[in-house]
RNA sequence: GCGCCCGUAGCUCAGUGGAUAGAGCAACCGCCUUCUAAGCGGUAGGUCAAAUGUUCGAAUCAUUUCGGGCGCGCCA
């Protein structure tokens, strides 16, 4: 990967190779030694605390650890000069040179070729994965967007992806939506016939039934009741799915695989998983211990069990209910060894933070079927509470009153969606105001960044009216064409590929929208200053070399917003 | 009772071993003859929940306490 951040650090640590090779300094831990943008008020691009570590442990007294550090890194070739502050950070200066060759390679997006960290690895990436027994609603959202934008970010960054979607359409809960659904047919027929309380009571199964009686009349009233049901199932399973799926629409979110847990349980791939566990002695029939909290109606059964808190779990888990069922660990287990087979050099799962208990299972099952602990990573979104009216919008799953997607989708449309569901660390609560993101002001940060790019935009289409080319013109870029503000910002513009890196390396989206915002925000600034000072205009038609050499960052600012943009999947609009 | 996540400005959040802790909103004071004022500049706002420890250095790591959230059955 070309980046000179990561050259860097490649320099400290085979610095540090040789001081300890040669016995100069004491063993470090190189995790030590970070590399840092410097903090605005410093002098120098880059910091790091290098010297600050080394000449603690220098144990050769004859060595001059200062001469050393001067003499290698005069050979850098993108540092320009360095100073040691008097707290022992390293100040890089870079070349002017080399940050005009950078930003040429975002102006140009080589740097997108440049980004080969996942090495064409494949992944992975199973998310929402919501039970086919209701629309998605606003639960589901935050996963669903976190799930897509990792994957794109993820492909942005060099790996080969895979989107999966796991449909739970077997077990007690889609038994339960079928007779929901048969109970609210018949009650279109006026029998008198009411949902028991674990059922559903959505609005939309009523709409389902209807969707029956028009096709099929009373047809079911008085059918043979196993047969009715497999119908009801499936017709319920069809609809409930598309409804889902259009429902991504709204989002442009677009699957690669669905797997249904159905097709699970057909292959007998679970077979296959109890020999793999059986032969790790991982398989033994005996009774769990009784559970905390609400045990009322517990009793102690012998059933088939995974040995779980022998590898990363602190209790053994169900494999089998008492009538012989699997459980849904089981299936789910299954799917994760079908995963495994598949080819793929890792897996990542996005779950919901309600589900954060199910980790150590999981982590467990892989253990004990792949030999890399790094093989599966499980994400965890939390929860987001919708705000309106400066209230929070109760939601009730038992009354079926929960906010759906297409709900939220109606008052504020994609791109706000999208934006500040993982504007926010994926591990931190969300409150999403629905009067915010819909306003049209820097208090809502879509519009703000868009805002940024389409002002950008403007003054291109200017020059455009105006036959002023940058392309070929592009040596006429000078840094004395340009103010201090301006370097400052094409110094972040050409820090763009190592953030891409990172957002992907530590899993975090959110990284990108704070670099968005920062990025944005300056811009906007450097172009009021405009208003005040004409030479901090991009257009001057009188002085083409510093009109080139400011339409040649404002170029590179909209290439990178864009491609934040198209990972985020939001409007890159040109004028607004 | 146990596990995980969170606690940073009045509010919403960044920052997770480095230099004087940052943004946006809200508050107050300013800036449109101009390539988009849907914007910008400034002022003010902090015992980083608390305590102890580890370290040259802690918002960040460890231990404990307090607050908030999510879980913890053969459910899914």
């Amino acid at each position: 990967m070309n980046n000179y951040i990561k050259d860097l650090s490649d320099f400290l640590f085979d610095f540090t190779d040789f001081l300890e090779d040669k016995k100069y300094i004491s063993p470090i831990n190189k995790k030590q030694i970070s590399i840092d943008y410097s903090s605005n008020k410093k002098k120098g691009d880059l910091a790091t605390n290098f010297y600050l570590i080394i000449k603690r442990k220098v144990i050769n007294e004859n060595f001059n650890i200062e001469k050393e550090i001067n003499d290698r890194i005069k050979l850098i070739e993108f540092i320009d000069h360095f100073s040691i502050s008097k707290n022992g950070f390293i100040n890089f200066f870079l070349k002017d040179e080399f940050i005009f060759k950078s930003l040429k390679e975002i102006y140009n997006k080589n740097f997108l070729n440049n980004i080969n960290y996942g090495e064409d690895k494949k992944i992975n990436v199973e998310f929402i994965s919501a039970n086919p027994t209701g629309p998605l609603h606003i639960a589901h959202i935050r996963g669903a967007v976190f799930g897509d934008v990792l994957s794109s970010l993820y492909v942005k960054t060099g790996f080969k992806v895979t989107r999966e979607y796991y449909v739970n359409d077997a077990g007690s809960q889609i038994d339960k939506l079928s007779h929901s659904l048969l109970k609210r047919y018949l009650q279109l027929f006026d029998k008198k016939i009411e949902l028991e309380e674990d059922e559903y009571p959505g609005e939309y199964i009523i709409d389902i039934a209807k969707k029956i009686k028009n096709e099929d009349g009373d047809k079911w009233l008085n059918f043979n009741r196993e047969e009715t049901i497999q119908y009801f199932k499936n017709f319920a399973l069809k609809n409930i799915l598309l409804s889902i799926k259009s429902d991504l629409e709204l989002l442009n979110i677009k699957f690669d695989k669905f797997t249904h847990e159905t097709e699970i349980e057909k292959s007998k791939i679970i077979d296959e998983l109890f020999t793999i566990l059986d032969n790790k002695s991982l398989l033994y029939n005996g009774i769990l211990e009784k559970p905390k909290g609400d045990d009322s109606d517990w009793e102690p059964r012998e059933q088939l069990l995974f040995r779980s808190s022998s590898l990363l779990d602190n209790e053994d888990r169900a494999l089998k209910k008492s009538n012989g069922e699997w459980t849904y660990f089981a299936n789910d287990a299954a799917y994760h060894l079908d995963k495994c087979k598949r080819n793929f050099d890792g897996l990542v799962n996005v779950w919901g933070s309600d589900h954060i208990g199910y980790i150590p299972r999981m982590n467990s099952l892989i253990r004990a079927i792949k030999d890399d602990e790094n093989y599966l990573k499980i994400l965890t979104c939390q929860i987001v509470r919708l705000i309106q009216n400066k209230q929070k919008i109760k939601m009730s799953k038992r009354s079926g009153n929960f906010v759906t997607l297409a709900n939220v989708y109606s008052k504020v449309g994609k791109d706000p969606i999208r934006y500040y569901m993982i504007s926010t660390k994926n591990e931190t609560a969300i409150d999403f105001d629905l009067d915010v993101v819909v306003e049209k002001n820097k208090d809502n940060k879509v519009f703000y960044c868009q805002y940024a790019y389409a002002r950008a935009s403007s003054v291109i289409n200017k020059t455009n009216e105006l036959g002023i080319k940058i392309k070929n013109n592009s040596n006429l870029l000078a840094k004395n064409n340009l103010s201090v503000e301006e370097i400052k910002l094409i110094k972040k513009l050409i820090s763009y590929p190592y953030l891409l890196y990172q957002s992907s390396f530590f899993n975090e989206p959110h990284r990108l929208i704070n670099y968005l915002e920062e990025i944005s925000s300056d811009f906007h600034s450097i172009w009021n200053k405009g208003k005040d000072n004409i030479s901090f205009r991009f257009i001057d038609e009188k002085n083409i070399e510093n009109t080139i050499s400011k339409l040649f960052w404002l170029e590179s600012f909209r290439v990178v917003l864009k491609d934040i943009f198209s990972i985020i999947d939001i409007d890159a609009p040109e004028s607004m």
